[in-house]
DNA sequence: TAGCCTCGAGTTCA
DNA sequence: CTCGAGGCTA
């Protein structure tokens, strides 16, 4: 018996020392002891359970482990319901629910807390007698469903509140909080899921709520989830005045609440708040889709009340969704200028993050397919950290039938058959005189390479349908009677097409190579060919191994640049440029600079006042900079102008590169 | 040979 | 802006 007796001691000792090694951990983020000694602890527990199986408790922290499946989860009651926020989108709003306040309360006297708006799912945790009785998801506010052995397996939640020495635990308490998954945890096991073949999940909300769903608990405590805990059900007989020491008192007791959540004595303050994370919530590890603002007082709160079940003390400020579901209804395929196909989708416009969203591309077909994106599938689409739409995957369970996604065999435009060489993701044309390739090489022309003013995109395509434009020569041959019978052209804007197409023959030696569409060979690469071999005829006779020579060229480009130069049809074209005046030289302009900041490398983010970013980077060029496109170790320093790309300034501020505001450029360009 | 860096290519919307 | 891949460097 005595044996029993030591055992049963030593198990409630370590219990309390892993609950408590845990919080330090997962709630403090501040452990006191190694993951080894904490495994140690463990073991020594689990063997003795399993020697004295009558010691095995229910709120043991060897049970979040998960247990077996379960068949369907229970509903349970939530003893006071969870009520849900009135939501504003706008500054206004939100001062006319000061405004109401304040009439309310008779007083101007209302201090605010903010918390981040976590986008995951709602839990309420009840504590009898300080251990977790039952855990369950929010449902329609009454009634959830029973997820606690789902819930036990995440480990910042206390299964035992920790409570000062002394306090008598209370009967019942409620703890409310939000489970989510970050954003890290969310692409690990997309990575897995997709390594072992299985289908992805698009957003971390849905995998946070399918992992809590589980029916097996052993999955849910294998997926990276987590919890905010950011309030109480029924306040009983809580010693604090407001919510602000209620989060405090939370988090002595054990609970993990944001650290981000502030106190505010003016709604001017609240609203900066709401601003300045609206900016920066992509700093964070989870998603979040506004600021919830509450009353901070609990007798204001009560005097305040509710209406429909909506407490008149809280709102949630809600930004424009960076996330929005709508119909795909077809996926088209646009041939490159390369011959690359390439899908993009069609869709239902919505809304997204402030601008509307009619199509986004998705890619590559093995892109689709892992995504399971398919024509007429209710889909969502996000504007994250950048601009550019993108189709995250489809709303699922699909509500129709719908096929799954096959590139077409054969090319739309010339019907060529396609190919797919082994190991590359993109299919193609291989058809060297499809006509994508010229209109598309021609659209390159007059929008990037030339950017010739006047004339655009959709001149160039109907041109081309018209037949009187199908090669560069024949742009350059262009007369403005041909253009006039254009719909859309004048007298005068043709007049002015034809004379900035003319005067375009003069750009330099390295945007013509650029323009010409030279497999690998981009902006950069076409500099150091023009510097290296300085006239076209020296490139005309190169062998791969000279061109080897050149900066940024290996084997493998080298030779593909050299049989490009040495295919007849385009030294036809070389030769028919040059007699119609192109420059095939290099000039002044594009020999590199010398400077006092030769040697040094910037990069150009936002809006300047003064200049756009190219004369921003001219300018820097000019004094023997090199100005690249994205930020490395290597960098020298980062222009900051005026909304600034997120991931330029977050890689900068990582690698440790200088920044550089406006002023500071100006210096720098001044003072050398 | 691995890992960093840079480049090419394709892309959206106002 | 992001992705993939080639080139360069330790």
């Amino acid at each position: 018996m005595a044996r029993s007796d030591d055992a049963k001691k030593r198990a409630a000792e370590l219990r309390d020392l892993i609950d408590y090694h845990l919080y330090r951990y997962h709630v403090l983020d501040d452990p006191e002891i190694s993951d080894a000694e904490f495994d140690r602890l463990f073991d020594e527990l689990v063997e003795l359970e399993r020697k004295h199986p009558e010691l095995a408790a229910p709120d043991s922290p060897t049970q979040r482990v998960g247990a077996p499946p379960s068949s369907a989860f229970e509903k349970a009651d939530h003893p006071s319901p969870m009520g849900s926020l009135e939501k504003v989108t706008t500054n206004e709003a939100l001062e006319k629910w000061h405004a109401d306040v304040t009439k309310r309360l008779g007083t101007d006297d209302v201090a605010y807390v903010t918390e981040p708006k976590i986008d995951g799912l709602s839990i309420n945790l009840a504590y009898e007698n300080s251990r977790l009785a039952r855990g369950a998801t929010r449902g329609d506010g009454r009634r959830g469903e029973d997820v606690t052995t789902n819930l036990k397996t995440i480990k910042a939640i206390s299964t035992r509140m920790q409570l000062p020495k002394g306090e008598k635990p209370l009967p019942l308490l409620e703890v409310r909080g939000e489970v989510y998954m970050p954003l890290s945890g969310f692409r690990e096991l997309n990575e897995r899921l997709a390594s072992e073949g299985k289908k992805t999940t698009p957003n971390p909300r849905n995998a946070a709520a399918g992992s809590l769903r589980q029916k097996n608990s052993q999955i849910t405590a294998e997926r990276p989830l987590n919890i905010w805990v950011h309030g109480l059900g029924h306040r009983g007989e809580l010693p604090t005045e407001g919510h602000w020491d209620a989060l405090q008192w939370l988090r002595e007791r054990g609970f993990r609440t944001n650290p981000l959540a502030e106190r505010h004595e003016s709604i001017e303050s609240v609203a900066r708040a709401v601003a300045e994370w609206e900016q920066r919530r992509l700093e964070l590890d989870y998603e979040i889709d506004g600021i919830v603002i509450k009353v901070d007082s609990f007798a204001q709160q009560e005097r305040l009340g509710a209406l429909h079940d909506r407490p008149r003390w809280a709102r949630a400020f809600k930004w424009a969704p960076m996330t929005a579901t709508t119909t795909l209804h077809k996926i088209a395929i646009r041939v490159g200028r390369t011959g690359a196909l390439n899908p993009w989708g069609i869709l239902e416009p919505v809304e997204v993050g402030g601008v509307t969203i009619s199509r986004a591309t998705l890619h590559n077909e093995e892109d689709i397919n892992r995504k399971d994106i398919r024509e007429g599938d209710e889909v969502i689409v996000q504007r994250a950290g950048d601009v550019i739409p993108q189709v995250v995957g489809p709303v699922l369970p699909r509500q129709k039938r719908t096929r799954r996604f096959r590139m077409p065999e054969r090319c739309p435009l010339c019907d060529a058959k396609i190919v797919k060489p082994e190991g590359e993701a993109m299919h193609r044309c291989p058809n060297r005189a499809c006509p994508s390739r010229g209109l598309e090489s021609l659209i390159n022309w007059v929008q990037a390479a030339a950017d010739i003013e006047g004339v655009g995109e959709q001149s160039v395509r109907r041109l081309w349908e018209l037949g009187l434009v199908r090669s560069l020569p024949e742009l350059y041959r262009l007369t403005k009677e041909q253009l006039a019978e254009l719909e859309g052209y004048g007298e005068i804007s043709a007049t002015k097409a034809i004379e900035s197409i003319q005067a375009s023959k003069a750009i330099p030696f390295n945007r013509v190579l650029f323009g010409l569409n030279i497999p690998d060979v981009g902006w950069v690469t076409a500099q150091n060919l023009a510097r290296h071999f300085e006239h076209v005829d020296r490139l005309l006779d190169s062998t791969p191994e000279e061109v080897t020579e050149v900066d940024g060229i290996g084997a493998d480009r080298a030779e593909s640049i050299a049989e490009w130069f040495s295919d007849e049809q385009n030294r036809a074209l070389v030769a028919e440029l040059r007699d119609l005046g192109l420059r095939f030289q290099i000039g002044e302009e594009d020999k590199p600079k010398e400077g006092p900041l030769t040697g040094s490398t910037y990069v150009v983010t936002g809006t300047l006042e003064a200049f756009s970013r190219e004369q921003a980077a001219a300018a820097l060029e000019a004094l023997g900079a090199k100005v690249t496109n994205s930020v490395s170790k290597k960098t020298t320093g980062l222009v900051v102008g005026e909304e600034p790309g997120n991931s330029k300034l977050t890689k900068a501020q990582r690698e440790g590169v200088p920044l550089l505001d406006e002023s500071a450029l100006l210096k720098l360009l001044a003072g050398g």
